[in-house]
DNA sequence: GAATTAATTAAACGATCAGTTAATATAGGT
DNA sequence: ACCTATATTAACTGATCGTTTAATTAATTC
């Protein structure tokens, strides 16, 4: 009976193979619970590796999951780097919500309970670019009439963000209680209801 | 020098003061903080007691979570029990989040984050309610040829109830972000601007 | 091939957690 | 006046938390 040595560096093992694979533990897990409810030890376990590679690649808990809020505002501020007509933004953050299930809630969870700092930084790295990509454009359409006179630019984008954000949060509420299974439903099909409502209304007239 | 004696039951007390104090205290973090990151210690200080009375009056740390919970449910619940057309239910339960800021944050994150047996009774409880209250109005109103024929009755629904409360949920990037103050704005105004856009859409034509 | 650096684990650390127990003091009923 | 139920605190318990340290092995450098 041999009892096998762990021990020490491994052989042949590629470099940051345990750096990724500690990622993508801590993505599922943090995606799914808080930050607080989810330990080092956990994450760990679920990666294969001892707790204390965490500290070894990543300084504290707090840095791996820095790490992996990088790796969702850097694609979100891709999207918003450019102008883009409010249909546009549905379509195309539609899509990205549908593909990527787990950012919302981990936003939902940096910006509506998270540390007042982060919350800071978040602003100011979107607030910029939402400004211009998205406010702008529909204040402009107000003014030309494109869009109702009477509205509120600030409330009318809130409303588009909302529109396009909450099905995605409210996920296992549409499903138990409505029925509504995004996944079955498709990117495309939800896009363009959330295009023809926020266009139309519900109005027949 | 005396020193104070503070153990044993203490003289003149109304009952079910501490019990009160206990649920403010905890209503104030829960609302910000997640259910690991309160700690009953903390939640006695801020009520000025002894940790062991969460235990004397709730069984433990969860029962008092419930125990607010349940006061956000009741009310909620109250507002759904009746068959409300859509303009009713944004008029009301704009007022009501305006009056009770901390619901949203607080229902979402068990919606999103919670455990999924909570979940199950939530979605138990106001399944029903939400479908005869909410739903069939608009199944009826799509029928009847007031709203657009080709509006899916539950995608609409979840798109208003987005609407609603998306507001409140972003409500710190509205106000960085957007320089919108929800309480300057006030609920007359918010669920009028809701109203229009969910009846009209933004379309000019 | 010796010395150094990199990667990994096991074990232990001090802090903090939720929850329990025992002691104590008052209130209220008899 | 006495008893019992109620309310409260201090001190404790065992578990778990994030983090650190020491030992160990492989890879790299010289």
């Amino acid at each position: 009976m041999s009892k096998q040595r762990t021990v020490g560096r491994p052989s042949g093992r590629p470099p940051d193979q345990v750096r990724e694979r500690l990622m993508q533990a801590a993505r599922a897990l943090f995606a799914r619970n808080e930050f607080t409810a989810v330990s080092v030890k956990r994450i760990a376990r679920e990666a294969g590796v001892n707790g204390a590679m965490i500290h070894y690649y990543f300084g504290d808990k707090r840095g791996l999951y820095l790490a992996i809020a990088e790796e969702v505002l850097g694609p979100l501020l891709e999207h918003l780097s450019t102008r883009a007509e409010p249909e546009d933004f549905i379509r195309g953050y539609t899509e990205a919500l549908m593909a990527n299930p787990w950012w919302p809630g981990f936003l939902l969870r940096e910006v509506v309970f998270g540390a007042d700092d982060f919350r800071a930084e978040f602003a100011a790295r979107f607030g910029e670019r939402v400004r211009s990509g998205l406010l702008a454009p529909i204040a402009r359409r107000i003014e030309q009439g494109e869009m109702r006179a009477e509205l509120d630019p600030r409330l009318t984008l809130l409303s588009l963000i909302g529109l396009v954000v909450f099905p995605f949060l409210a996920r296992p509420l549409a499903s138990r209680v409505l029925g509504i299974e995004l996944d079955e439903l498709g990117a495309a099909a939800l896009a363009r209801h959330t295009q023809n409502l926020f266009r139309h209304g519900v109005s027949d007239e």
